[in-house]
RNA sequence: GGGGUCGUAGUUCAGUUGGUGAGAACGCUGGCCUGUCACGCCAGAGGUCGCGAGUUCGAGUCUCGUCGGCCCCGCCA
């Protein structure tokens, strides 16, 4: 760089610089050579700045700018300008000046990249993956880590300023049952022992908690070994947090003002608050689903009763075994063609659904469907009724087992939302999700499973029911959901050791394992446990939908693919046989066939 | 573990029922060009059609396997 210093960024160039010198250093975003004339858009972190080598300003600068390539980076020192009358560019912030270069240095040359970087153009993401450094300098995409960083800064500051202590808790530590798998470390001083990287720092919270922290938060990474989708990493980052002595109501409200404050800040948008709120049951019931998408209607309605008493046996049998009939009414779709339906019939049934029975309404108010002529006309009005039906409206019909009905409707919903463009896409639609069942039932091991974790508190009015019918308990857990995607759950903890071990209990969990992998805990609890709780949120997905991208990997530096590879630096790999001796490991391993 | 989809030049893609030397755009290289900003004009280079078998007189195209990207189900307290 020689003698040269950096004075400016390609932002801060503006006419209020006029006729001063300034030093500009970044990449060589395009280069329009005009031979006696070249022009240079310099980019850096900041924006672009058009850089002008002309002989008449200085000759050896416009002579060796000849050489200039893409991405090459380089240094100019030159004076600020007005651009000529009419040759101003109005698309970037500093189009009205540029800087005559009078010194160029080469600080490092490029190959051509293997992808252009200017445009908005789509390139396949394992290009972009390998070359990550290259990806990241895209405009978007830095913005999208820029966003993340404003994102977190707002977190810092606002819990700071409300007396929260940001802590560190171990990255290495033990493995627990529950749970997703673990990625585990081999612990070369302890053979044959192994840590685990934490699936989130739940236990660790609590232990502050009771430790007399008070109020905790710390923006940290979680791990979890399980199969990746678009918007689940392996590793993940969550904003933690964990507070003593409240209820469900203080950190809903707390996280309410945090939120409205990080889209304040970072996006300048008023979010309102308080945000809605449903149970899970009504979530269940209404959308088929406990994570919601509230941008748009086509809720769910039950006709059980009516199903009971009309003429179509698959609903009667339906109604008469336990399960339900629900319809949505997709207003104004009755223009679906037989072949959309054909389509979103194959699309139910790959959801577990034996078939999706229609009703299309016709002018007159009469029914087109395969199934009309089950159905009285008074039958016909009541479902009509209940659905708000009106001619052009089409139904659709669920009948199965509960679970079965919502998830089929519940994807139809937003199938449905999605094809007649009924989802507005610049709104930031929060709900809060509460009364979570406690526990629910593993058909697979034939035992209750926590559905959050085993330390969530039940609901006080619902304790007794651990003994007679565990599955009907309610816990004090409540999920965010943010467009229809969950960004933030948590709970009241149990800060009581009879009830924690009672909660063991159901869950099959013996005395002694429940005292070999959570004793500390148990233990602690006995000391003088405060009343605490606390939520978790998935840091990459509310920037990820701040940010209106597709997928979390848009909005972390270097993910990994859905094979969990990072194919920058090629991880997971093959380690040396002295390593794998020196932890005691065996690599005589075998995939299990 | 399962379903779907994609893989052709550096990039994004086209390539018909298997049939002549595998194409386009952008990018790249060289030349010309003093007001461009997706600069322009001229010329040129660039391919293991992901990989491996098979069918066939003949495979980018069909079959099987395999590797990889993406989406989804399962899984994800």
């Amino acid at each position: 760089m020689g003698e040269l210093r950096r004075t400016h960024d390609c932002y801060s160039i503006t006419e209020e610089s006029l006729e001063s010198e300034v030093t500009l250093m970044g990449w060589v975003h395009r280069r329009r050579d005009h031979g006696g004339l070249i022009f240079v858009d310099l980019r850096d972190r900041a924006g672009i700045t058009q850089v002008v080598f002309a002989p008449e300003v200085n000759k050896e600068a416009h002579e060796k700018a000849h050489s200039l390539r893409s991405e090459y980076v380089i240094a100019v020192r030159g004076k600020v300008r007005r651009r000529p009358e009419g040759m101003e560019n109005p698309k970037i912030k500093t189009g009205m000046v540029e800087v005559a270069c009078e010194e160029l240095r080469i600080l490092n040359t490029s190959k051509t990249p293997p992808f252009p970087l200017d445009e908005e153009k789509d390139v396949s993401e394992n290009v972009r993956l390998k070359y990550r450094y290259i990806d990241l300098r895209r405009p978007v995409m830095l913005e999208n880590l820029r966003l993340r960083h404003n994102v977190c800064q707002a977190m810092r500051t606002f819990l700071s300023q409300k007396g929260f202590f940001e802590i560190e808790t171990p990255m290495l530590t033990r493995s627990t049952p529950e749970g997703a798998r673990d990625y585990l470390v081999p612990s070369r001083v302890n053979p044959g022992k192994f840590y685990a990287l934490p699936q989130s720092p739940q236990l660790y919270k609590q232990i502050l908690m009771i430790a007399g922290m008070e109020k905790y938060f710390q923006i940290v990474r979680c791990f979890r070994d399980e199969d990746l989708r678009a918007d689940r990493q392996p590793e993940f980052t969550q904003l933690d947090m964990e507070m003593s002595f409240v209820k469900e109501d203080d950190i809903i409200e707390l996280i309410e003002s945090l939120m409205a404050f990080i889209f304040k800040q970072t996006l300048n948008v008023d979010v309102s608050i308080p945000f809605k709120r449903l149970t899970y049951k009504e979530a269940m019931e209404r959308f088929g689903t406990d994570r919601p998408d509230m941008r748009f209607g086509l809720e769910l309605v039950d006709i059980t009763d009516i199903a009971a008493r009309c003429g179509l046996k698959v609903f009667n049998a339906v109604a008469s075994s336990g399960g339900v009939v629900k319809a949505i009414n997709a207003k104004e779709m009755a223009d679906l063609s037989r072949k959309d339906l054909d389509v979103l019939t194959e699309f139910a049934q790959s959801l577990g659904a034996k078939g999706l029975a229609w009703v299309k309404i016709k002018e007159d108010g009469s029914w087109q469907s395969p199934i009309a002529k089950f159905f009285k006309d008074e039958e016909q009005r009541a479902i009509m009724e209940r659905l708000d039906a009106a001619p052009g409206d089409i139904l659709f019909f669920g009948a199965d087992q509960k679970a079965t009905v919502f998830k089929v409707l519940g994807e139809l919903r937003i199938e449905l939302a999605k094809r007649r463009g009924l989802i507005p896409e610049d709104r930031f639609d929060f709900v809060w999700i509460t009364e979570f069942p406690l526990l629910e039932f593993d058909e697979d091991e034939g035992r209750f499973k926590a559905l959050h974790h085993p330390f969530t508190a039940p609901m006080k009015e619902d304790i007794e029911l651990l003994d007679s019918d565990p599955g009907s308990v309610r816990s004090r857990a409540y999920d965010l959901v943010l467009n229809g995607i969950e960004i933030g759950g948590g709970s009241i903890r149990i800060h009581q050791q009879g009830v924690q071990k009672k909660v063991f209990k159901v869950l099959n969990i013996p005395d002694e394992e429940a005292e070999e992998k959570f004793g500390f805990l148990l233990e602690a609890l006995t000391y003088g446990a405060p009343p605490h709780g606390g939520i978790a949120f998935g840091l990459d997905r509310l920037v990820m939908l701040m940010a209106g991208r597709d997928t979390i990997r848009d909005v972390i530096a270097f993910p990994k693919t859905q094979k969990a590879q990072c194919l920058m630096a090629r991880a997971p790999a093959e380690v040396s046989m002295a390593q794998l001796a020196e932890l005691y490991l065996r690599p005589d391993w075998k995939k299990a066939e």
